[in-house]
DNA sequence: TTGACATGCAACCAAATGGTTGCATATTAG
DNA sequence: CTAATATGCAACCATTTGGTTGCATGTCAA
């Protein structure tokens, strides 16, 4: 999950997957346009997002086609985020509670 | 945002909120039990989060205390991984239908 | 078959990151 | 008042990160 987080950190990353997410199935080629920065750069952060299985590959001949794998964001969604979304209003109402107590 | 996400993707980090959320309010010194670094390294990594907006501070005397707030996760949530969340069904039926697709 | 095209691999580099040590400052307890 | 306690600040260091360049390999098209 380390991973996950890690890879999302960097906004070249998440825009990859915003491209991924608009156009499925690109072609690293095709995932370079407009990127400025080499391809090399482009390539190791792909393999970033496939490390944290963000992204699966097909090889199509002497192309790869890249495809977005929502799956580990959902979980982060669900395992992580949640925990903290449910105490969302208590959390803020203790923050307003203690806040209030500044009677020095 | 990007702040939030790179906030987010280390594990010291994500260990601070999650003690802030089993207990808020509590004092720098407090957080530091257990955490096997300086506390100067704790307080480089509030910093952090508090630069993302995760963590209120109050100064209490010669004391601070460290409040999680959960609002960023929550538009995170929200306005990111809710879209991917969207696709999710449908992306992996896209990756299913390519992979099937595999006919060279 | 041969040249153009898509990708892979590796060495190298600057800057950011996560951590340390050492010392300064401010508050509270005795 | 004074000593202990809680935190702040700054310099320094090793490693990771994000990027580059240069070259190798594999595949398709003419």
């Amino acid at each position: 999950m380390d991973a996950v987080f890690k890879a999302l950190a960097d906004p070249t990353r998440r825009k990859l997957l915003d491209r991924l997410h608009a156009q499925n199935g690109q072609t690293l080629n095709a995932l370079c346009g407009r990127m400025d920065m080499t391809r090399q750069a482009v390539t190791k952060h792909l393999a970033i997002l496939e490390g944290a299985n963000l992204v699966a590959t097909v090889r199509k001949g002497r192309e790869k086609e890249h495809y977005l794998n929502p799956v580990p964001i959902g979980e982060i969604a669900d395992r992580w985020i949640g925990k903290y979304e449910r105490g969302h209003l208590k959390a803020l109402a203790d923050l307003k509670r203690s806040l209030e107590r500044e009677d020095p």
